[in-house]
Parts: C-alpha cells; sequence; structure tokens
DNA sequence: GCTCCTTTGAAGCGT
DNA sequence: ACGCTTCAAAGGAGC
C-alpha cells in the first residue's frame, strides 16, 4: 500500500493535508510538492488506514479519531455549522464524535428495516452510551415525538449544516428531507450499533437462542466476546465463526438485509448511509427489529438486500402476515429462486456509500432528479472531502465487503458477470471508449462548476487513455501505479471544484456557508472563487487561461448555481446556459463525437496535459480564470 | 421495458 | 503485474 511522504498513516497525512487557512495555501503550494502528491496514494492510504484499523476496537469510534485539528477555517466554520444546527434541531441530531464533520448526519429515516419498533434494551443502552443526547425511550412519547421531528420537514433537522455548500437553496432542504425513501422508518435505528453486548455469550439476545447455522441447521456458538462488533473477521475465518447477524434474522421475520423476491432496487438499507457516526452506520443495518418477511434467503439463511430476484417487484409490505406466511412460502420460493438465479449484488464501494448517503440532499439541494447530473456533483463532492470524511466511507465499504463476504462465503463479483453476459448487455463501453479515443477528444473542464465539465464528459480523463499505453512516460505516477489519475483529478478539480480565494488545493476547507454557491439572487455579487470547491485550484498552469476556450469563446462559464439550476431545469447539465456550452460543448452527452465540442476542445486538447507536462509552471488559482467573467 | 448516463471503487478476466 | 472491463446506486431520458 503506497504511502505518502514517508510511510506516513492517516493521522499523520491528515496532519500534512490540515486544513491550513487559506492566507497560507499559496506558498504551502509552491514550496511543498505535496501539491502534487498522489491523491491516489492519500486514498490508498486510506484504504490502507481502514484496513489496518479493522483490528482495532470498534467500539470507540471517536478515540480511534485522531484528535481535533488545530482551529482552522474549516474547523471554525464546521463548529460554527455544527452549533447552528445544534441550535435548531434542539441537539436531537448531535455532531459525531468526531471533529470536523462537514455534517451531521442524520439517520436515515426511510430505511424499510426500520419499523417502528422499540429498540432493544441492548441497544437503548449503547444508544445511551454514544448518543446521549437520543437516549429516547423506546415506543415512549418521546421516541415517537423524535421520530416524528426527525421526519418533519422542519429545517430544524434538515438543513444548516447541509446546506453549507448551497445556502442560496437553503429552503429547498425544507422541502425535501435530506432522505427520502419510500419507508419511514424508525429514526434512530441507524445509531444503533453493534455492541458486543449483542454478541456475548453471558449477555445474548433473547432470540440469540434461534441463532441456527442456516446451512447446518447446528445452532451457532455464542459470539466471540474478543470478537469486535463489526466486521473483524479475516475472510478465511468466515463460516467458522457466528454470523454477527444471526441473530438479527430470525426474531421479526424481517430480514436486515430485506430480501424480497422482487427486483430490489434498493437493496441495502440506506441506513447504512446515513449516520451519526461511522460505527454506527453499518450496524444500522442490522437492527434487531428490522427483520422483514422472509420473501427469499440466500443460501446462507441470511436474508440480504443485495439479493435481487429478476422480474419480481418488490413487496413493500413488511406485514407479519407475511412474516409468517413467509416460512409457508420458503420452499416453494427457493424452488422459484433456483429458477429466477438470485442476484446477490456487490458490495458498495465508498463512494456509492458516500453516494447514497448525499444523493438525497444534492436532490434537495440542487432540485436535481437526474442522477447522473447529481452523481456529477457528488463525484466533486468526493474529491472534495477531506480525507477524514472519505476515510469514514472507506471503512464503511471495508465492512460492507466483510459482511459481503460472511453473508456470501461463496460469493464473487465473477457470478453477477457472468450472469449479466449470459444475458447480454454490455459492451458498449469498449466501443465507446475505442470511438473515443480514435477522436481523441480532450476532458475540458469547467471551472466553474461542480457539475461535469464542458465536453463530453465520457472522453478520455485518464492518462491511460490520453496517452496510451505506448507513451506510458507520459503518464503520471499514479496512472503508471494503476492508481488514481492526479492529473485528471488535477483537471477535473480545477474545473468542478471550486477553489478558495487564497488558491488552496486539496488542503483547503471546504466551502462555508458563505461561500457556497449562492442563491440565483446572490450569485451574482458572489466571487465565484468562493463557489468553488477545494480540489479546483491543483495546478492550475497560468498560460491555462490562454487556452481556455472559454475565454476564447469569450462568453463566461456558468458558475456553479447557473449549471446547477441548469440541470435542474431538466436538461443535461451544462446543455443550455452561457458561454461554451451554449457553443455546442454539450456535456454528457450520448454522442461522443459531439462536432462542436470536439472541435471547441480540442484546442485546449494540451490543457490537462499542461498541468502535468509542465509541471514547472506555476500554478494558478483557478479563480483568477473565473474572476475574469465578473 | 430495457438501456444509457454519470460518478468512484472493487474485483474479475485476459495478457 | 498490469490493463481493461464490469458492476454496484440512482432515476430521468431515450428508444
Amino acid at each position: 500500500m503506497p504511502q505518502l511522504n514517508g510511510g506516513d498513516d492517516l493521522g499523520a497525512n491528515d496532519e500534512m493535508i490540515s486544513f491550513k487557512d487559506e492566507g497560507e495555501q499559496e506558498e504551502k503550494i509552491s514550496e511543498n510538492s505535496s501539491a502534487e502528491r498522489d491523491l491516489a496514494d492519500v486514498k490508498s492510504s486510506l484504504v490502507n488506514e481502514s484496513e489496518t484499523n479493522q483490528n482495532s476496537s470498534s467500539d470507540s469510534e471517536a478515540e480511534r479519531r485522531p484528535p481535533p485539528r488545530s482551529e482552522t477555517f474549516r474547523d471554525k466554520t464546521r463548529e460554527s455549522l455544527e452549533e447552528a444546527a445544534k441550535r435548531q434541531d434542539g441537539g436531537l441530531f448531535k455532531s459525531p464524535p468526531y471533529p470536523g464533520y462537514p455534517f451531521i448526519m442524520i439517520p436515515d429515516l426511510t430505511s424499510p428495516y426500520l419499523p417502528n419498533g422499540s429498540l432493544s434494551p441492548t441497544a437503548r443502552t449503547y444508544l445511551q452510551m454514544k448518543w446521549p443526547l437520543l437516549d429516547v425511550q423506546p415506543g415512549g412519547l418521546q421516541s415517537r415525538q423524535a421520530l416524528k421531528d426527525a421526519r418533519s420537514p422542519s429545517p430544524a433537522h434538515i438543513v444548516g449544516p447541509f446546506c453549507w455548500e448551497f445556502p442560496g437553496q437553503f429552503h429547498l432542504s425544507n422541502k425535501v428531507p435530506v432522505v427520502q425513501h419510500p419507508h419511514h422508518v424508525h429514526p434512530l435505528t441507524p445509531l444503533i450499533t453493534y455492541s458486543n453486548e449483542h454478541f456475548t455469550p453471558g449477555n445474548p439476545p433473547p432470540h440469540l437462542q434461534t441463532d441456527v447455522d442456516p446451512k447446518t441447521g447446528i445452532p451457532r456458538p455464542p459470539h466471540p466476546p474478543d470478537i469486535s462488533p463489526y466486521y473483524p473477521l479475516s475472510p478465511g475465518t468466515v463460516g467458522q465463526i457466528p454470523h454477527p447477524l444471526g441473530w438479527l434474522v430470525p426474531q421479526q421475520g424481517q430480514p436486515v438485509y430485506p430480501i424480497t423476491t422482487g427486483g430490489f432496487r434498493h437493496p441495502y438499507p440506506t441506513a447504512l448511509t446515513v449516520n451519526a457516526s461511522m460505527s454506527s452506520l453499518l450496524s444500522s443495518r442490522f437492527p434487531p427489529h428490522m427483520v422483514p418477511p422472509h420473501h427469499s434467503l440466500h443460501t446462507t439463511g441470511i436474508p440480504h438486500p443485495a439479493i435481487v430476484t429478476p422480474n419480481v417487484k418488490q413487496e413493500s409490505s413488511h406485514s407479519d402476515i407475511s412474516s409468517l406466511n413467509s416460512s409457508k412460502q420458503t420452499d416453494a420460493k427457493k424452488e422459484e429462486e433456483k429458477k429466477k438465479q438470485v442476484h446477490i449484488k456487490k458490495p458498495l464501494n465508498a463512494f456509492m456509500l458516500y453516494m447514497k448517503e448525499m444523493r438525497a440532499k444534492v436532490v434537495a439541494e440542487c432540485t436535481l432528479k437526474e442522477s447522473a447530473a447529481i452523481n456529477q456533483i457528488l463525484g466533486r463532492r468526493w474529491h472534495a472531502l477531506s480525507r477524514e470524511e472519505q476515510a469514514k466511507y472507506y471503512e464503511l465499504a471495508r465492512k460492507e465487503r466483510q459482511l459481503h463476504m460472511q453473508l456470501y462465503p461463496g460469493w464473487s463479483a465473477r457470478d453477477n458477470y457472468a450472469a449479466n453476459q449470459q444475458g447480454k448487455r454490455k459492451k458498449r463501453k469498449r466501443e465507446k471508449q475505442q470511438a473515443e479515443s480514435n477522436e481523441h477528444r480532450e476532458y475540458f473542464p469547467n471551472p466553474c462548476l461542480s457539475l461535469p465539465p464542458i465536453t463530453d464528459l465520457s472522453a478520455p480523463k485518464k492518462c491511460r487513455a490520453r496517452f496510451g499505453l505506448d507513451q506510458q512516460n507520459n503518464w503520471c505516477g499514479p496512472c503508471r501505479r494503476k492508481k488514481k489519475c492526479i492529473r485528471y483529478i488535477q483537471g477535473e478539480g480545477s474545473c468542478a471544484s471550486p477553489p478558495s480565494t487564497d488558491g488552496s488545493l486539496l488542503d483547503s476547507p471546504p466551502l462555508s456557508p458563505s461561500s457556497a454557491v449562492p442563491s440565483p439572487s446572490s450569485k451574482e455579487s458572489k466571487p465565484q472563487t468562493e463557489q468553488m470547491q477545494p480540489l479546483s485550484l491543483t495546478m492550475k498552469p497560468a498560460h491555462q487561461p490562454l487556452h481556455h476556450p472559454h475565454l476564447l469563446a469569450g462568453p463566461p462559464p456558468p458558475s456553479l448555481a447557473q449549471l446547477e439550476n441548469s440541470a435542474a431545469a431538466g436538461k443535461t447539465p451544462g446543455a443550455s446556459h452561457n458561454g461554451a456550452l451554449e457553443h455546442g460543448d454539450v456535456s454528457s452527452s450520448r454522442q461522443p463525437g459531439s462536432s462542436v465540442a470536439s472541435s471547441l476542445a480540442r484546442p485546449s486538447a494540451s490543457l490537462c496535459h499542461s498541468h502535468s507536462l509542465i509541471p514547472s509552471t506555476a500554478p494558478q488559482p483557478l479563480s483568477l480564470v473565473t474572476k475574469s467573467i465578473e
């Protein structure tokens, strides 16, 4: 696993990437080669940290976290945000025990696996320990009120820190809950974390006795007390230990991983995605009372949301009747499954988890509906995340994989691959990429967006695609190591992520509420540089403006708000509006060969190259480009 | 009704 | 070991 600057761990890197005051960014950039550091390595280190920490105690997530950084702009911003949020929500959603959270995680109120039910005593105890402000008595008035409040569209529970990027659209959050799903569930369930209590022999849940190995029918031994309540088991030990979730399944007939016979497009409970802490995130998927009807069971006997049987719609009902009937139908179901070939989906990776969590927020903030556009925004935000924040999702993803491995020891991604290959599907990607490489269309960033670059996003973005295998000497280091292309990141970051006024790079703090995308009314007066996200400034060549089609074309690039609003207008982001976009730089085009876009982009073919091929070029804040607009 | 789009990351397959 | 490809989520759009 690549290490940064001498194998520093996350914590060390955390210091290295510390969120500096904006004023010192520029000189840091110039004097420190870390500005060009390998983002892939950063991410790798995140994963590495996640893996290396997997054996660490999981019951004290806060303790594992690095101590609060020295107060910085970002911290101040966050603190103020959190304080504001606390004031707003009355403390219901307490800030995670984790300094530097840019937002307050809200439990997924809609997980279908969280029917209105009471927390188990152990779970409640755990809540009391980790979430003193969430000490809600199960089924009590307080919990009901909390649920009601949490469901309420009141901005007190929705807005606040979530809108720090879109203060101008603050009100939008009032319209749409942070997380919207068809099923409303107990809001606190996501906060229920695994506790050793659940697996301690001396303190098994009442239903633990029913924990029987689904394969062998032999009751499983109690969970070893020394086993982490998460997923501490190595894959090799899978199957030799009791499944940490096994005790959940028989209890109420509602699988934690809600399996239905129907095409379940939401296989993994989104409870995982919105959390109050990382530890609670994953565990939230397996609350004891969240066992949906056993419409289908995996061979392991443990239902899993990742299991999808095609061509059958999901039954949303969680009635007890269905639960009772489920046992009778099990045999028939199994037979059906054999026919239908149960589809176990892949575990979500870090970014997918992030997307699931943040999608609703982006939808609410941007009034976007197109997933493609939303994903682009999320992709940029993902890059803008701090290492800490990303690490959270890497950790979650790791646990997801471990859980998945435990649930389906024999499963392989190849299964899905093969299944689809047999069916039909997908070849286009390869064809498309080939076509793109032939056209050699250039990735051309729009500096003002968190939306897609102006040109076709499907254009080659990475060194591999850009230079080809025969020009690997032109590749960036990460690409050579099969890591994330830093040039692509730089280019994309500079395009998509708004820079701070000082030109800070990765280290730059996220947008403060005041610097977030302004409302349509305020965007005019707001310096665009303040609308940009942290990654944006990466090594923008000073001469780039000269090559920038935006400048060549004349019209200024649209602002983030403009673009997002344009996307919200119902068209593909960037398809309308001013500047180069109107010159045919239609993003997300399904026609890779979009002529005008290509022709406009082609002059800048060396744009992204210039970032890296001319490393001596003094990085220049992208803001210089965008400022000229005004 | 199926596929595409769009993102990142994980993993499988082929060389 | 490396490169390429697919799949995971999401939902509107297009065919």
